[in-house]
DNA sequence: AATATCTCCATTGTATACGCTTTATGCCTG
DNA sequence: CAGGCATAAAGCGTATACAATGGAGATATT
């Protein structure tokens, strides 16, 4: 058994805060780190709660991968504590599944989490169009133009991870624009778990939004026209959607018989 | 300052676990419930966030109200490594606030706050109508009629805390009959948010839901009108929403001058 | 030879101890 | 007498240690 993926393909981390600061040498003993006043405590945790996060959505962690927590301790530098702490915080997200005596691994979603999920996208981003078109400004559309461009850029230049990155980030963006917070989140979480849906249903080579959809969507909305936005919006849902192929792989017993005896 | 509430109007718990085994004497020392083989442990914990959730939901526990770790962990008789796993997954569904390095208390939700959750509430749940019209069957519609008498009644006794349970279990359930987890569970989350709301916005004496609202939308439900059902969903949401008197009291430094001179 | 069982190890669950930050009270000073 | 500072206490953040469980491998038995 256990064909999945190996134990820790994370990648120390790519830290976006400000402040690199040698991480490994926290453990040896003396806390050289004392910088401010307590400060990094608690970005430093969020700080791995993004790393973990992203190398998730980026697929560079795959479903069904193990987070064992003592080797995610190691590779970050704090203790046990601190990575329960974030390893049940994605556990809430979804992203990650919290065995209760078998530690944590990345979600792997099912078939019908998958259909879910993009039923309560299509609902909810859509339902959002008419007041994201509403109440979006000139400063939001060129910010939205490139990030659309970057995305693109990312697809053209083949790093799968970064488009994937920020083609989520980009439905989040606009989801945020309208203004209502605890709608925005939800969204957030589930582009995230779209993107985990990808990794396991998506068909290689097509990954998520097609290059030019979310220019004509910026159009529409640049044009304050709210309906077909929301049309459009659909449209692309339906587009990734249908794109998976969903095949709900058998788990229990996979069916011996018709694999070996055809 | 601290005007607020005490610090532990948490009665012990009225579990609602099978099993009542006597919490406090686990301080004692030794262990004498190592029943069957971990069992209670996870659920334990289970029981006693949604102790803490309940308390908070009823408005036992009041907006603003702190929960001090240890404090926590002498009522439930378990170390405070386990009252933080709890307090921070409250506080992942905004039931509780974890300031940095004041410790947790009960969410006092913001006007803003309130206007998104209804927003939100107003998108998904009449959004879901249609579709739990179509699914529902003969026992949801007993199970819902037997939950909308029950809230009656409590409202009829005076038994406020239950009656608002009763009234967030209520949409709840609704929601979980359309069959999408995902949606359920935002929904269930948006619920017990109302109920902080209305906590701290809503006028005293209407709490939340009509009486005969939820019997009505029933009616609707089971002649599988989904559009009417979504029409009077919104209504009820509306009234609800409209019964709240927003008057974004100064958060900060509670008007004593107001409140003692007159 | 295959399966069941036993044992050991890897890994998580929980508690406790320690340090740091914040807060409150008392004292000193202007 | 009022206001600021210092000291003490209390509570949170983190790490480490210990216990317990589940799994994998080895061995014995049928």
């Amino acid at each position: 058994m256990s064909s999945r993926c190996g134990v820790l393909p994370i990648m120390t981390e790519r830290n976006q805060a400000p402040s690199p600061s040698l991480v490994q040498d926290d453990k040896a003993g003396e806390r050289p780190k004392r910088r401010g006043k307590n400060g990094d405590g608690a970005e430093r945790h969020d700080a791995i709660y993004r790393s973990i996060s992203d190398a998730i959505i980026e697929h560079r962690l795959k479903p069904g991968a193990r987070l064992r927590e003592d080797a995610l301790s190691d590779v970050f530098g704090v203790s046990r504590t601190g990575i329960r702490k974030i390893l049940q915080r994605l556990a809430l997200e979804q992203l990650v599944t919290l065995t209760p005596r078998r530690g944590a691994s990345v979600t792997r979603p099912t078939a019908e989490e998958a259909k879910d999920v993009f039923e309560a996208r299509q609902m909810v981003e859509c339902g959002l169009m008419p007041e994201v078109a509403r109440r979006i400004t000139d400063i939001d559309i060129r910010e939205l133009r490139d990030m659309a461009s970057r995305e693109r850029q990312a697809l053209r230049a083949g790093e799968q991870s970064t488009a994937i990155k920020l083609s989520a980030a980009f439905h989040e963006r606009l989801a945020k624009l309208s203004g209502n917070a605890t709608l925005a989140e939800f969204v957030a979480r589930l582009c995230s778990r779209s993107s985990l849906i990808l990794a396991v249903y998506g068909s290689s080579g097509h990954l998520g939004c097609e290059s030019h959809d979310h220019d004509e969507l910026i159009r529409f909305l640049e044009e304050g026209n709210g309906e077909r936005a929301k049309a459009f919006m659909s449209r692309h849902l339906k587009t990734i959607e249908s794109s998976l192929s969903i095949v709900e792989e058998a788990d229990e017993v996979p069916d011996l018989h018709r694999i070996f005896m055809g």
